[in-house]
DNA sequence: ACAAACCTTGTTAGCGCTAACAATGTGAGC
DNA sequence: GCTCACATTGTTAGCGCTAACAAGGTTTGT
């Protein structure tokens, strides 16, 4: 399984096509600069030869490691992971590297030690996939010379001058309030995640106007922490709180697994009694009980444009014509069993 | 953001703490043969310049990049995605890289492109955390001068000639079955995962174990994708196949759910006419409806097992005393309300 | 026919670091 | 005092690649 023979090297492929390491060097970066005879020699050496460019010495040399870094955040979240997948698949299909690094607790510190991490590992660039407030502050402020791309949160790092890309939470949001409001629901009651995380806050803001704009009031802000067991007791406090709400709009389709399960023992039947919404659909949420109306976003499309955009940062010649993608990705609500016209 | 200065090398910190580069090289790597005060002279340097080494020179002239390569598969499973989160967790306190390559669809084909992205970034070894028969082959036959670690699939993977480390699915699912078993059932049905997946295999095999151990009669195994979808689908068969069953293990917890959801529909309730127990324990399972009765699986630690045994075959000499650690993590079974006795 | 413009190839000099060896200086041992 | 061992430091030569320039050969224009 481990050869011992050294891989060979530009200078082998060179000897072999009796030309100069130079020249194998055009054909390998595709240089015109090369006669059709000579480049068949030279592709026909590499092919004899297995020749593999050394991405090292290559990145030496250019100054260039042609590797990406994502930070993320060490919860197992339907959004971060997609997200990584797009970015990965992107990248890929740039020729580019992907590192990562996990940060295990949200504190500018562990953002800092993450961020050396892939500054060590030479990348070229950061795609940072945790948006709480903190990070992106630990980040633009800890950047030195790498540009870096926050993929949700929008507007909030925008703000903090540094370059996002993400999903539209107000947008979303706002039709995941709508929807329950025009099944004639007097208000909608919102499971809110944390609130340190930009994304969460955005969904507030949409909850928030979809409610004002309908002129329905709005009732106190429960918080959770994006787990199924912070909506579980968001909604018992909830509930508590006003016995007789009849709709809930909660930040991630977990907390609303949470609040099912809580609505189920409080014995409220959904959707008759109240109607839940969650966000994210996860491939899970079809199958809860009753299926979940949820907003959909698509987490790789988002990867995949932050991938795009920072090549922009860190190669603008490279990015021709093809236009940047646009930052913003749309929602989608997918309309399931759980949620339905107010009980008269 | 972009400061304009070129970052200090080796060189400047030598001019400037007066001394030659080599000797900044050996206060770098701690080298015993730097006198204290020449030692303090350098970091001095280094503290006032803001040195960091460069790793991709370090790269290049040890021939050592400092990665390690992770392949997984897309699906955004719980499993790899915590395993691929531990290996970075111990690869950064090794001060090794992770670079990653996700394989979108499982053919040999996909799995080499994969190999391949991750050997043009010269990383040391390989992790894989997909452990389907083909990938399994794929690698094996694929990793040229490569050591690697498979996760999951143990015994399979070993058998093919290649080290693993992974959870003990034999004894977990024998748990499972047993703990159902236990209650008086009959037999215990089985929702198995893919069975190219080494995983699920051993998860059958557990079963089947369980099964014969009891003089239980083995009921037709019915195969789904990981997925809520095929738990739902292969509920749905079985119940259409076997009115009467009383017991499932589902080879997963999403495809508990879908189980959940089928039995469900089909009138049945969880626990009183029919018991399910799943697998993984993901952090949703405890506010299914009912909780899940569940085997915990410890991927972190499967992650970080993987990442000493991959350093062990990397750099034989690195790892001393302590010892390598064993390749099989033990499961928990974590009993919720989802199980309970066989009706009369 | 002759020079200016190529096109093609080769030569040289690094990228920033480490490995191997050489060259000091120091104290111990005879 | 002189040699030997050793600790400390410096010098040199790469790692495998690309960038920049140089050097031929072939066109082309007039």
């Amino acid at each position: 399984m481990h050869d011992s023979a050294p891989a060979p090297v530009m200078t082998d492929v060179a000897r072999l096509a009796g030309v100069s390491h130079q020249t194998v060097s055009r054909v390998v970066n595709g240089s015109p600069h090369v006669s059709t005879p000579t480049r068949n020699k030279v592709l026909a050496a590499m092919e004899q030869l297995g020749y593999r460019r050394n991405a090292v010495a290559r990145a030496l040399a250019t100054r260039r490691s042609g590797t990406l870094g994502v930070i993320t955040f060490d919860t197992v979240l339907h959004g971060p992971v997609t997200t990584l997948y797009g970015v990965e698949q992107a990248a890929g299909a740039l020729g580019l590297g992907v590192s990562i690094a996990v940060v295990d607790r949200v504190s500018s510190d562990a953002v800092m030690r993450a961020l050396t991490r892939l500054e060590d590992q030479s990348v070229e660039g950061v795609i940072a996939l945790a948006t709480q407030e903190d990070a992106v502050r630990a980040l633009t402020a800890g950047l030195r010379a790498l540009p870096a791309i926050f993929v949700g949160g929008l507007a909030g790092a925008a703000a903090a001058g540094a370059t996002a890309v993400g999903t539209d939470q107000l947008d979303g949001a706002q039709a995941a309030t709508r929807h329950l409001l025009e099944f004639g629901h007097r208000t909608v009651h919102h499971l809110a995640g944390p609130q340190d995380w930009l994304d969460s806050r955005w969904r507030v803001e949409g909850w928030r106007a979809a409610l004002h704009a309908a002129g329905a009031p709005e009732p106190p802000l429960v918080e959770g922490d994006w787990s199924a067991r912070s909506g579980y007791c968001g909604m018992r406090a909830m509930l508590a709180a006003d016995p007789a709400l009849t709709a809930v709009f909660a930040a991630n389709d977990q907390m609303a697994l949470g609040a099912l399960r809580a609505l189920d023992e409080a014995g409220r039947r959904v959707p008759e009694d109240v109607s839940v919404v969650g966000f994210d659909d996860v491939p899970e949420a079809e199958f809860f009980r009753p299926p979940l109306t949820t907003v959909r976003q698509h987490f790789a499309e988002a990867g995949q444009r932050a991938v795009h955009l920072l090549l922009d940062l860190i190669r603008p010649q490279e990015s021709p014509a093809d236009a940047t993608p646009p930052p913003l990705v749309p929602t989608e609500l997918v309309v399931r069993r759980s949620s339905g016209p107010a009980a008269r």
